[in-house]
DNA sequence: CGTCAGTCTGAGCAAACGCTCACCCCCAGA
DNA sequence: TCTGGGGGTGAGCGTTTGCTCAGACTGACG
């Protein structure tokens, strides 16, 4: 994309969404057809040079945020509006917690990084502007079940490349089949210093999963629905980065979660600014689980479930 | 405004602009009339609901930011698109200052405020959100001969109601008849604290006035149209908060300037933050002597008028 | 040098949208 | 109770916009 061709895409799109003036008079004024301004348009849309962003009157959020923020003694909380579609819901979650990040990171920050879905789409949410010279490392292992896109080394490669900062990968499996097998890797000197480095990060940002048969780490091979459903039995409402916890925020799943590869809810606890998203709805039970194991700082979440969480509380 | 309406407003905006429905289609799912969803989508676009923002291009602007950053010793630039008319110009511009200020602000700051349409715009444009208790503290006079929202106490005023912090007035005219009705002025105890308040400010927000005719501060009656003249014979190009200075920055105008009361240059080269704004076409001579007096310290500008300034340099 | 695939372009049309204008409802005041 | 005004509401219409599709243009390859 050339930068006359840019220019001329933020000419447009200033006509049009500041000066209010319609796409034929434009496309006059500057010698287009007026189709071709449309199309100006949309690509302007797609490449974020036109950003429109749907914000949370304070006057819906604001309580919300300061109760939830004073009951589970969190740094803040970020609420979104209530979106129809899965994907809409996850795109506003996603861009409020890239927002959050872009503010907060500092150049040489080091970004300790999750995995799912919710994760996985902040890059892609992640407005062009904000260069910061960070890295981002994976806090978990990955798995070849799921497509690119969701495993924390993509998604740090994603992030890195947003934020034109680097990448740190760490080359083990999200789950190992065994204790043992998870201790050989942990041991592995490769995974032990990603690891530790992401231990010391400023920053991390992860997703919180349910605990369903349906979810993404059942989807990943990572786990069967029949081992799922023995951990919901023993309690278990949801996992930040496989450490899985009942409603209470305590530990929750019988060792199953054991096997994960990556930080664990202490390594968590310890980084000073642990960004959790959740944008579906339904997840209420384990945003509340997840708010009461102390591990997350800030929350990006929906007003739907806040009060969902809020009311179960 | 009711709640309810509030989250109506946000259900349709929703809709509409994340998820693409149509209005009519909008209208049937939640039982309205298609006018109504336009009218409701209209009034989150005013009242701030939906955030439709054109974003500069890195390939556009972020050279030149840096170059204006090093060779005039900013901490930092902020250019805007060009656009059309000079109102639209002026909204982007302020949009950006707002921002700007937004992110930097912390609680308990307190920031010196200039005058001008510029810096007026910037309430304005001020996203609801930016809770923060600050104060905002008059750095210079007023005068009845301009409308409100150009006058420093006015914009303090609004500053303080969009952050929800506090505004502090000076109450004492932009410019004085002598310079030794100035000085009786700056003597004064209410006049002398509030300078002395301004003084120790952690961000200043100012505009950056041209030494024209048909200026502001002409229009105010500070001068007469003949002295202006005299002022720019004697090589001023522009001024901020009253401070009158030529191409090379140095301060110029003959004694005429001697008569503001408010922060003189040495006071805001002493403020850590520096925030000047000039929106205006045809500025780049009045912005290049601002830069070159060493008291700005970030500029928000368009592009246009920066490649203007760099040239000229 | 010819051909062909891919991309870009602008005409035309159907859908979507903004706007005007009666209309109705609610409420205050006679 | 009646009446008149103001704010909000939905029909209808003209304009604006998104979309499809055929044609042109480009660039690569045989």
């Amino acid at each position: 994309m050339s930068e006359a061709e840019v220019e001329l895409m933020t000419r447009v799109a200033s006509l049009y969404y500041m000066e209010d003036v319609t796409q034929a008079e434009i496309a006059s004024r500057l010698s287009l057809s007026r189709p071709k301004v449309g199309r100006l348009l949309q690509k302007a849309r797609n490449d974020g040079v036109v950003d429109i962003a749907i914000r949370t009157h304070p006057a819906l959020s604001a309580q919300l945020e300061a109760d939830l923020a004073a009951r589970f003694g969190l740094a803040g909380a970020v609420l979104v509006a209530d979106q129809y579609s899965q994907d809409a819901q996850r795109a506003m979650a996603a861009r409020a917690a890239g927002d959050l990040l872009a503010r907060s990171l500092r150049d040489g920050d080091v970004v300790a990084v999750g995995m799912g879905r919710n994760v996985g789409a902040v890059p892609d949410q992640l407005s062009r502007l904000a260069a910061r010279s960070c890295t981002f490392v994976a806090a978990m292992g990955g798995s070849p079940q799921v497509g690119t896109g969701i495993n924390p080394n993509d998604i740090c490669r994603r992030l890195a490349e947003r934020f034109g900062g680097k990448a740190e990968s760490l080359y083990a499996p999200a789950y190992a089949d065994s204790a043992a097998s998870r201790e050989a890797f942990m041991r592995h000197s490769d995974v032990r210093e990603t690891l530790a480095r992401a231990r010391m990060a400023q920053s991390a940002l992860v997703g919180i999963g349910d605990a369903r048969n349906d979810s993404a780490v059942v989807q990943m091979g990572c786990f069967s629905a029949a081992e799922m459903s023995t951990m919901r039995e023993a309690g278990a409402v949801g996992d930040i980065l496989g450490f899985f916890f009942d409603l209470e925020g305590r530990p929750a799943g019988g060792g199953i979660g054991d096997r994960v590869v990556g930080l664990g809810a202490d390594d968590l606890r310890a980084v000073p600014r642990v960004i959790a998203v959740s944008s579906e709805e339904g997840k209420a039970r384990s945003v509340l689980g997840a708010l009461r194991t102390g591990v997350v700082d800030v929350l990006v979440a929906s007003i739907g479930t806040a009060r969902q969480v809020l009311a179960a509380a």
